[in-house]
DNA sequence: CATGAATGAGGTTTCATTCAT
DNA sequence: AATGAATGAAACCTCATTCAT
């Protein structure tokens, strides 16, 4: 059926967007890529830029479902929110990398301003979502007053520096080619552990 | 004389490329952007590709010079580098935010094994440097065994997730369009406090 | 249908290359001439090249198909043989003439080894059928114990010279302009009784 | 001085020419075969295609003595001429090949009609002179009456058709790739050989 | 006399898209 | 609904040539 193929169109257009760019991507690429004809493409999206867009908006929904099921137990106090939050966006960005990083494209280029107000839209929930609670965090006195954007900087910039390039992350990891490390639960935990440690040293630590 | 046509070429390319991205910036938009004959830019670089190789290498010399700089300073202790390294990259960075953008869209890019060698050879000094200068504060003791890959990331990884786009840097920061906030001295004062301020309790804090 | 329009696009190429050259030939010109979008060239060929391949693939199928057909009957003697040859040849060539020329001038050159190969495998069977019946008509004692290999390029050498350029052809005819030696039964008459002439008593004769 | 450069951009042009064509060489990859400047060549030519009058103008120059010192003994008869003929002529095409590939891709394009009339001028006393030959011997009852244009062509032919390609060449004489035969002292004899022997049975020979 | 710099024109190819079926 | 054929536009690049020095 239709809903089959197209997400199986978007799904290649991930992959290929992710390693050549939108710009870099042609639609013959595309096509051959996924097995199907050049000129279905458009008639199941219209044009290459609306492919984009619909790419964008079913990954989006899916990810904004996920958030909520992150933020859903509200038991937790901030501290442990914050682990939480750590938790899920190092397994979800790492998981989704490949669409994290097309996405991320698109935002740091100026051109198209639809897009990247769509892109906005769908990474802004994010940030604010963790600025929230560290308000809230400041606001119990569980946590300093801290920045609390640049926090959330903080928070998020690490992860997507690791993210941006398996060959550069190899590099400063100095590990070889054939290493994944995305797909490592240790280098996972690894990457929980520090962040954990850095927010926790920087939100709690009692200053005298 | 040519030199300077060039480099007023490269400039030019800068802005172009970190706005559009490389392949979505053609050689006909550089050239009528520079005021330049379209047959001009092949008659100075050979091709769009060695037109960014020409860019990187050009600006990247400029870098490196400038990273030996900011490192000259032999007097200072491990937590005072670390001041002199942020205070230093967020100048550094903020001022050449768009060569930066550019190389690190190419970096994103698993196309032009090439290109993602170079910008790998230029961006891997510095978080070396980093690296050495936190293996060197944990050696002395002066430093927490932290872990060092890692709390690179973070440095550098808050750094450009500020940079990536100055339309998502003003959402969260809550500020209107019109504000630039890389050009702000308040802002960027701002940054490097929370960086040290992150990095100082991260590395320094004595747990109990 | 495809194919038409595709035999369309390469009789029109043959008649351009003869006249112009391969390199000299734009595709634009091509197009023009054949009545056909520019980038269908492309579309149907691929690349200019590739066009070529096509082109020469094509008619030397046909080539082969007619050479077979000449040398089909198996009842004549060598000298009969020798007579179907030439006025196979000077038929075949004088009405390919333009394909001909094209090949003979991609063959002077010596860049494009694949194409060059091409057109050798293409023109090695002429030659090399020729020369099986010098060798049978010697063998059996008919023919003279002549040199086997320029005697075929006598035999072909000939009948090139005069296809070569039709001005120069006209001119050692002493004729005029407008007169088509190629069309003119006369003149194709003449030629094939020259050659028969010129082999018959080479290959016949018995020296004292 | 000038003439001596002049002549070895000629000399390069000719080698260029005679592998590449006319239209597939540029200027660009003649100036950096010969060693100058590519502005030279506009500056000592005025184009590429006065370039390529000026090298025929030379070369033809240098042709129409040797065939005139050819022809100076007037004390030979009619056959004895003939073998003079044949052996002049493939010492000097044999010798002059490179420049004599290059005329002949001319003679074969249609276009450029100047370039062919002063081609069709250098290749035409050649057969004349050997026609008249022809027609001495025929006026003087030395020769049979044979069709002289076309005797022309078979013994020009056969030459041109040995030159054409060297691939092709080495091909028909089932020779190695490394094998060069026109620099062959014993084929250049086979060839004459074949030559006397085709053209004295077909001149001489009187039929019953 | 010689040449590096510069350029307009035109080369081939690829693009996203549309159309007829 | 789906697609092979077709195309105008624009991409990058190379060309022969000119010009200022």
């Amino acid at each position: 059926m239709g809903t089959d193929k197209k997400e199986h169109i978007i799904n290649t257009a991930i992959e290929l967007f992710a390693v050549k760019g939108f710009e870099g991507t042609s639609i013959r690429d595309l096509a051959a890529a996924a097995g199907v004809n050049i000129a279905m493409i458009n008639y199941y999206f219209g044009s290459k830029e609306k492919l984009f867009e619909s790419m964008v908006e079913e990954k989006a929904a899916y990810t904004r479902i996920e958030l909520t099921e992150i933020m859903s137990n509200t038991s937790l106090n901030a501290a442990g929110k914050i682990d939480r939050i750590v938790e899920g966006f190092v397994e979800r960005l790492f998981r989704n990398r490949h669409f994290h990083r097309v996405i991320h494209q698109e935002l740091m280029l100026g051109d198209r301003q639809a897009m990247q107000d769509m892109i906005v839209n769908i990474l802004y929930p994010n940030s604010q979502l963790i600025k929230q609670i560290l308000l809230d965090g400041i606001a119990s006195g569980e946590f300093n007053k801290v920045d609390v954007e640049l926090t959330v900087a903080t928070l998020i910039g690490t992860i997507n520096y690791l993210l941006q390039s398996k060959k550069f992350c190899l590099k400063i990891l100095d590990e070889t080619e054939t290493y994944v490390p995305y797909e490592d639960e240790e280098f996972k935990t690894r990457v929980k552990t520090h962040l954990k440690a850095v927010l926790h040293i920087h939100l709690v630590h009692q200053p005298k």
